[in-house]
DNA sequence: TTTACTGCAAAAGGTTTGCATGGGT
DNA sequence: ACCCATGCAAACCTTTTGCAGTAAA
């Protein structure tokens, strides 16, 4: 731990910016859960826990996290941005249930492999890939509720 | 062509709503062109044509043409979500280039079978994934204009 | 005739920004 | 001392909603 806040401070020095102890306290709270976040969550985390932060200076530092590779965006969903914190955790991808919102994290190796060959095919420098798969979980699948009721003109 | 059009009135009526005017032309200025597409880009292109349409039809109906699975998400960027047409188009994904924003579509035969594996695996009812794949393009690679500038804790 | 749909304008909700103050370097 | 970062509040922008009139069924 306290390795991301060290990565932090020395992006943050090399860019000729300066280290506060409001970034130092949004890094750590991000890491001190490890787990997916929004903006509102975060700051009311924080604030219950007796932070004097405001979302502008959250909203202000998540493009600088985003910049320095500590975090990303995973989803966009409820009219506002989903992250999650990736220093440290290997790359995976979401299963996400449409139905209770459960969030199944995986990796499959095959992944890599259909990067490489997109990077040959197209001579495309490759930075990053989002997968997200969404769908019902098994339990949502035994307890069918019926909510979105998809069309489907299968082929 | 047409054939969305039926589609969708065919949904509309078995939901025991009404066919309109408005959603006709909807449904034809998106697959007029095939192409990605956002709300704000759709009601120019409509009003353009002397279309005397409103944002909140084009904001209402989105969701129903996307149950009817003529339309999905793509991705959200520059503060709004961006759509394309579905219908008819084999499933594939997207490389899009940070630089200059050019979209590369693919389809990788290796991503049905990881979906497989990821069904079995966790006993998850698939309905659908986007893999959104983003970097530099081979025109963009050359005139490095670097903008991002990412970093990287690679290992 | 019933009641869903439309356009308009206002509201809502997430994100950004201007400003005065405070604090790294 | 310089000037970047902060908190606050206002502004901004996309999306949603209330309403009164219109038109499918």
């Amino acid at each position: 731990m306290g390795e991301e806040i060290d990565l932090f401070r020395a992006f943050i020095s090399k860019r000729g910016l300066r280290n506060t102890p409001e970034r130092e306290e949004i890094i750590r709270e991000i890491f001190s859960c490890n787990d997916h976040f929004d903006v509102d969550e975060l700051y009311l985390r924080m604030r219950n826990k007796g932070s004097r932060i405001s979302k502008a200076s959250i909203y202000r530092n998540i493009p600088l996290i985003m910049q320095c590779n500590l975090i990303r965006e995973v989803w966009h969903e409820d009219g506002h941005m989903h992250y999650e914190p990736i220093y440290g955790q290997g790359h995976h991808c979401h299963l996400r249930c449409l139905k209770c919102g459960t969030v199944i994290e995986f990796y499959d190796e095959e992944l890599g492999k259909v990067e490489k060959r997109l990077e040959r095919k197209f001579d495309f420098e490759i930075i990053e890939h989002r997968l997200d798969v969404t769908g019902h979980c098994s339990e949502c699948r035994d307890n069918r509720t019926r909510r979105g009721e998809h069309v489907s003109h299968d082929k």
